[in-house]
DNA sequence: TCAAAACAGACTAAATTAGTCAAGATTAGA
DNA sequence: TCTAATCTTGACTAATTTAGTCTGTTTTGA
């Protein structure tokens, strides 16, 4: 059986963070219209409408209806941590529900004795570890020392 | 949308564990039937039979038909990490497909220039760290130290 | 020989993923 | 005020993956 791939994110965090990075980068020239972003992606201008739509209720991002309108951070790109990007569109992190980040409804009676809950936390820990201390604003600074010299950059 | 949960395993992973841990804990007991590790999880043996398989194959495991048979460790536990289990039933360790642990078949021509790149890359690392650096031997003591006044141990 | 066990692999229902699509609401500017 | 640009909502769908089930075959110790 061709297995996939261990801890993966879905496309839903993928694209939301190259959203983000893409508002990052753009902040300074006002609000940002959706189908720009799609073209740059070259990703479905109706798939990121669902998730920036999710980016926006949680308060990551404000959108401004009508002509002229467009998405911008609603707070400074290093107040962002890539985890609560990943929060919003992808859930709590937890590599089993066991472990999960939000309150569990003690579905699992033996969780005092388990041995390999410690195991979960001890990753569930390590990977939040990463996710929160890892800003918008640092991608953003890294995408545009690794295309300062090119016209079109790459997310 | 109810969304379910970052960067979780499936069932393949989290119960190939338990089958590994169990065999771990009976470790001493001669070749260990699937069907009592199938009752002692509350799992179904037929689903078992398909990971331990995988195991089996992969050269963790060693199965020994017929009457009397059962299956055994092949190694120590001390030799055989969680990432190892983890890796044989679902696949190498990736966040995102451009940073999988086996070749890539370069499906990404920006990668010089990717600023997610390192960030995924960071977090795929601090995963593997965790999963390699844990043993079998390792889970199974504190399954032990957890449940030494009990008669039935827990996983 | 026979019962207990591993071994093999086709099959399936449910859930999730990765979108598409149609219709409406809001606003800036002519 | 009109209208084009843009956000916003939410129902819908195809493909894939997950989480198993089921039926049978092979091997082996007693």
């Amino acid at each position: 059986m061709a297995r996939g791939v261990t801890l993966k994110i879905s496309t839903r965090g993928e694209y939301g963070i190259r959203i983000m990075l893409d508002l990052a980068i753009h902040q300074d020239e006002g609000p940002v219209v959706l189908k720009s972003i799609a073209e740059r992606q070259a990703l479905s201008e109706s798939y990121l409408e669902q998730l920036i739509s999710s980016l926006r209720k949680s308060g990551l991002v404000i959108g401004h209806r009508g002509a002229q309108g467009g998405y911008q951070l609603a707070k400074d790109p290093a107040e962002i941590k890539i985890g609560d990007i990943l929060r919003v569109l992808e859930g709590p992190i937890a590599p089993v529900k066991c472990v999960s980040e939000e309150i569990s409804d003690n579905f699992c009676s033996n969780s005092e004795k388990c041995a390999t809950k410690l195991f979960w936390e001890r990753l569930r820990d390590s990977i939040v570890s990463v996710i929160d201390s890892t800003s918008l604003a640092e991608l953003a600074a890294n995408s545009k020392k690794l295309n300062q010299t090119d016209p079109m950059y790459y997310i």
